[in-house]
DNA sequence: GGTGCCATGTAACGAGTTACATGATTGG
DNA sequence: CCAATCATGTAACTCGTTACATGGCACC
């Protein structure tokens, strides 16, 4: 269901095509949510088929047509009335963490290795983050209220980021305290 | 793939029934990975068909009899090559940052309210990590090398809560401040 | 002339969810 | 007597992924 949701929540400010979306799935949005095109022109078909969205062809020059969806009245009673109801927090789907948990059947070395990746895949995106902290919102107080909530969500992902790397850089060294250990047991008295 | 090789990886200390594994995924390994006993059955009878885990019927008493699954040569081979590959971090979908991207249609009560709620259930599953840190993981130079690797796990955990926490606080804080600023627009100078 | 963007879709599959079903034993 | 625990499964469904397909335009 929450595809659905996210897909509308974009519609409220203006009619957007499948591909527009597509693309906001890849940028701002796909920091708490992925979607691929297919997953999105499935979920717009579903929507139209419901009444909470419609659409309409529009005939462009030099490029192909588009359908815009724009949200129906509905279709915003919906969306609202899923904000008012709670949320439940979303697990967690970590690869990293299963492959660690059985991490003393490899080397410290590749472990560390593979640690040492992910903390800089983290970041990078927090500096992709950080600069647009930058650029939009150094003054709040001259940001209009959507994006405002939109900076709680930039900010979430600017914690996130940050506390991963600093995990990432407590294990690598506590790793490596422990392979010294292990691969010179007599010194260890 | 990836629940797969966290069955597999249960399966590397000692056999599992399919009722043990969904025990496991309810439990300790449900921080980062979640499955219910209908994903782990049709799985542990998709990895027997591939001999990756054998089976054998356990006949008991007062009790229904149990099929244990064990993990064979090719299954170990197949978790240790997995291992050695690099893992792309796993994406983030929550649910709760969709809601508050729109925030701004809801009043800022309710915002706040929803954020107070998830701190509240951070702030629990923080506890019970510590907790377990505390009771297992006091000592670290007495504990097991596979026992460490858990703790790291462990510890991611109690960093992502605690920086959940930290964030809703902080979005909190930010909401408050704004919301005055808008119920009462005439003190806005 | 090839790559990449715009724009939409089908098909097949794999992963995850929800509901239903069975049946004995233990404990309050 | 009712609920919980142990133990396994089927069926139907939705959600998510990957591959394949089309076709014009712009830019280098």
């Amino acid at each position: 269901m929450a595809l659905a949701y996210a897909i509308l929540t974009l519609l409220v400010e203006h009619p957007h095509s499948g591909y527009d979306i597509t693309k906001k799935f890849d940028g701002s949005v796909g920091f708490f949510w992925k979607a691929t095109h297919q997953q999105i022109y499935r979920e717009l078909a579903k929507l139209e088929a419901q009444s909470w969205v419609c659409s309409e062809v529009v005939p462009q020059e030099g490029r192909p047509d588009k359908r815009l969806y724009a949200l129906t009245d509905l279709g915003k009673q919906q969306l609202l009335a899923w904000l008012a109801k709670p949320t439940e927090p979303m697990m967690i789907k970590e690869e990293l963490l299963i492959k660690l948990s059985i991490g003393y059947l490899a080397s410290t070395e590749q472990m560390v290795h593979e640690l040492e990746r992910h903390r800089q895949i983290h970041l990078e995106k927090l500096a992709l983050y950080r600069q647009l902290e930058q650029t939009h919102f150094q003054d709040l107080s001259a940001v209009s209220m959507p994006l405002r909530y939109s900076y709680l969500t930039l900010r979430r992902g600017i914690h996130y980021e940050t506390d991963y790397i600093a995990w990432c850089e407590e294990a690598i060294e506590l790793l490596n305290q422990w392979g010294d250990g292990y691969s010179a047991p007599a010194c260890e008295l």
